[in-house]
DNA sequence: ACCTGAACACCGTTCAAGT
DNA sequence: ACCTGAACACCGTTCAAGT
């Protein structure tokens, strides 16, 4: 037996801590607390990481991660591009909505220079993009898909935040919202192929 | 004379608040160094509010003020709808690009019961729903405002959350963006008039 | 190698005491 | 009526001391 048995491990501070603050929203979770929750005291923590933001910027990887495995699952295969760029759409605002604390967490606290690799932008915007190329080719993608993926977050944040608050249903309203969109990039994307 | 002149008010306390945000950030503003800025003790600015948060709330106000100004501004009168559309959402953009730390917080400390009054939110949402009102009628307005203040909002945010990291002129997509919704305004439009 | 208690600087907030 | 110092509970973080 080793002199000091290891009592907690990575994966279970920050899943202890993901817990927390689904369940008492970010501010419930503070480092005496988690520390806590874990049989242990709060200084200890630091021997598995560097500071609190190490930690939330561990969490805020995961929820981009679980956000594009959401998008993934939504690419039903062979459907035809429209109805799978409103499936997309769906499945990000639902994602959003389902994990409402966690989404918010990872979009608004990465306002410093605490961006992640490139890959796990790529690996998000991969699904959507594919979709956006097929209905308006390659060369348009990037900026269409840099405005469907505006809609998508300021619809969630603003549902999110209560800012709807001027009655109506918001699932018609999200509906229309993108049905508008993709109607511009087809009408778009039309006006182009009459023009050559 | 009063046996203790006042020091502050509550305007200057308030403005003296807002230009630490601007300059520092949100965490640059603490009561401590708030009420040293102003000469004063920080428990002294209980005098003036119940709270920290009653004193944001106030700076979030004004910035929802400053906003709809910013947003009848951009209302050309007499204009032609599409090109009004445009104009108030490149005037969104740019308002939440100037004001980036001021708009940011004012939308996002915003998630709790801390909503403003119904007018603060119908004040902001008037110039632009008479725009989407000519440009796709009345009972249609309101969903596709919705679509048009997330489309706006969306994008503001993830650009200054830095999440649009992929290269190419963000100027551009965002007039990709908005041109491809203001598209689909029309267009749809147009299928109702065709089914008539 | 990992955990601990004690300590530090800071935070928002309360309150009795001053003028 | 307004401001003050002192105090409180809490926060993230450091560090020498334990095992």
């Amino acid at each position: 037996m080793s002199p000091y048995p290891v009592k907690v491990t990575v994966p279970a501070i920050v899943d202890r801590a993901r817990e927390m603050i689904v369940q008492e929203g970010y501010d419930g979770l503070t480092l005496a607390r988690l520390a806590a929750a874990l049989g242990i005291r709060a200084p200890s923590l630091y021997n598995h990481f560097r500071d609190k933001s190490e930690l939330v910027r561990e969490i805020n990887r995961m929820t981009y991660v679980a956000l594009t495995a959401a998008m993934m699952d939504a690419r039903i295969p062979d459907a035809e591009p429209v109805e799978a760029f409103l499936n997309m759409m769906r499945a990000y605002r639902g994602f959003a909505s389902r994990n409402a604390v966690l989404y918010r967490l990872a979009f608004v606290s990465m306002s410093d220079g605490e961006l992640f690799d490139r890959e796990v932008y790529a690996a998000l915007a991969q699904p959507m993009q594919e979709v956006v190329a097929q209905l308006c080719g390659e060369e348009r993608a990037l900026p269409v898909l840099r405005g469907a993926w505006a809609l998508a977050h300021g619809f969630a944040m603003l549902e999110m935040s209560a800012q709807f608050n001027r009655g109506g249903s918001l699932d018609e309203a999200y509906e229309a919202a993108i049905a508008t969109y993709l109607t511009g990039i087809i009408s778009r994307a039309n006006d182009d192929l009459l023009r050559l």
